[in-house]
DNA sequence: TTGTACGCGTTATCAT
DNA sequence: ATGATAACGCGTACAA
């Protein structure tokens, strides 16, 4: 059932079918209703793939990301799949990982589908070396390239992020107002937002004049699913003597691994440990007691991304970065002033 | 850049150039390789949307989802995108709520996309009115209908489920068996699935000959991400005089909130209360204690799932329904013999 | 082994 | 207001 065969049953042209269709110029009513009839009768979709060669777009964006079933990344590709959606367009996931190899590969064949634009969700596709970044340029010269979280500087690249440095200073600075200078900075990613969330701890301690202690800065690189890990590698670092009355997490899932560690040493939260997590996720409640944490304003982000993202292809300039600011919101794992 | 200009620069027919791309028939390795050059040289990628008009097919599948947010649920996405990936597919995501018109309107849409096979993730997708699941009926007319742990009889569908039934059965059993016999069954999902876990639960008390209380079966119907709300709601059937020496529930946040609840009344875990969740997600690590959970095997069934989607695309006859059995994995909520 | 020519189902540009 | 026809770029039957 093509349009030729609507025409042929409402005795038109095809021209016509696609101006019923299209809406495009103007087309006696009597006549648009006569093709209406026929094509609600036949029950006709026009045919993606040829529209789609014509106009070379299928209005489909392509959404990148680590791995989707990241507590958080879902949450992100939620919001961004749910906006397309509303603004007419199709969402193709492509999960990458971490690995440059795998993020190249899902660039190309994204573009080999002609996807009007690819989202890159989360901080993970900046590489700490400068030319690894080239597959990211490489594609904004195709389409636009959206980046959630992520902060790059190129032609035809739309950042929407976080002020992570600012969130996590914040943070350190209610610790160490609090009267808590000894905090563990307990982080799992050296992306650059990760980076940043590093850098906002120790600006902290610089602009108090208090030295850093690099033993209290500590990497983890187990699964980011394995909290009883977590909790491990901090009972690991106590049998050093390593000493700390706070953990800051640049994600709820250490903070959770933290407060089973403060569990399993039977110490009190927030009198003996203080514990802030990072992304403010289902993960802070969960966890006994409920688990202070940053909240980045997910939503938000996401739906001014896809704003610019549609504004774009639309034709409109639009800023490069935009920066929204970060949010403390306190619950039972801190006793801040 | 089309098959065009590179027949022309290698100075060969299209019909080469094409043959080259897709390694049909033979070429002589001569002509193989200027073409391989030409295309190299050019960067050149065959137009994704001419192909697919003329295949009718753009290789992409429609993966249709309530909401990919849920830790449950974006999980199985995570999988079956990787399956499907691995086999040369693409995904279109559409997430479309719990409510009927959504899904029919997301369906048509992926329809209309031209998806070579649709998915659908979680059992939201059968309605309790049969008359009401004739939109999975009328798109397995076009395209094969793949749904995971869903139960539903029609041609061209294809189920993978877990035997949800036997699952809680054999769970409320172990509960029995360990001399407990007021066990609060909590559920939020009306679904099929949730019905079968149901029934799952009254079929141990019948089983035992022991009375079902209907007391005792509680529908949450607050937020799926909400869990002090379960920790009130539960509280609330305590002020009724409603008494439980164990809380079944039919999802990990379910069971995230019991274990809140007992907190909350100083009730021991798992002496004074025992605990069980569905799914034994990272809720079931995060919570204190960890909480002792099914586990349906989600990654089996997705690669399961995507492996009968490819072979039925590949005009392989596959099995209607395969079906696996959980697992009851025990932790710090449960004290079972 | 290679080339020619047509079909796939639209949209858009001209005519009328 | 409507119709005829040329792109769009590929795969492939058929011819050579």
């Amino acid at each position: 059932m093509n349009i030729y065969d609507i025409s042929k049953q409402a005795g038109v042209s095809i021209a016509t079918v696609s101006r019923v269709l299209n809406g495009s110029s103007s087309v006696k009513p009597k006549t648009r209703k006569k093709v209406l009839d026929v094509i609600e009768k036949c029950g006709y979709t026009p045919n993606a793939f040829a529209r789609g060669l014509g106009l070379d777009s299928m209005n489909s964006i392509g959404i990148l990301c680590a791995d989707c079933s990241d507590i958080y990344l879902a949450k992100a590709v939620y919001y961004i799949e749910g906006n397309l959606r509303e603004g007419g367009y199709n969402c193709i996931l492509r999960c990458c990982g971490y690995d440059l190899p795998n993020k190249q590969r899902a660039v190309n064949l994204l573009l080999a589908q002609r996807v009007d634009a690819l989202i890159m969700v989360g901080s993970s596709f900046i590489e700490a070396n400068p030319e690894d970044n080239k597959y990211i340029s490489d594609a904004a010269a195709q389409v636009p390239v959206l980046m959630l979280n992520a902060d790059f500087d190129c032609p035809n690249v739309f950042c929407t992020m976080c002020d992570d440095f600012k969130a996590t200073l914040e943070a350190t600075l209610a610790l160490l107002h609090s009267g808590i200078e000894d905090i563990l900075y307990l982080y799992n990613s050296r992306s650059h937002s990760g980076l940043k969330k590093l850098s906002g701890y120790q600006a902290a301690f610089t602009s108090k004049d208090i030295p850093i202690n690099k033993q209290l800065i500590q990497f983890y690189q187990g699964s980011r699913e394995d909290i009883p890990g977590v909790c491990r590698f901090l009972n690991e670092l106590k049998d050093q003597g390593i000493t700390f009355h706070a953990v800051l997490a640049s994600d709820d899932m250490l903070a959770a691994g933290a407060v089973k560690y403060a569990k399993s040493q039977g110490l009190t939260i927030p009198d003996e440990l203080s514990v802030i997590g990072f992304n403010n996720s289902l993960l802070t409640e969960c966890s006994e007691p409920a688990i202070t944490s940053i909240d980045n304003h997910l939503e938000t982000l996401c739906s001014q991304l896809v704003k610019i993202c549609i504004s774009t292809l639309n034709g409109e300039e639009m800023p490069q970065k935009t920066i929204f600011s970060g949010e403390l919101i306190q619950k039972a794992t801190t006793n801040l002033k």
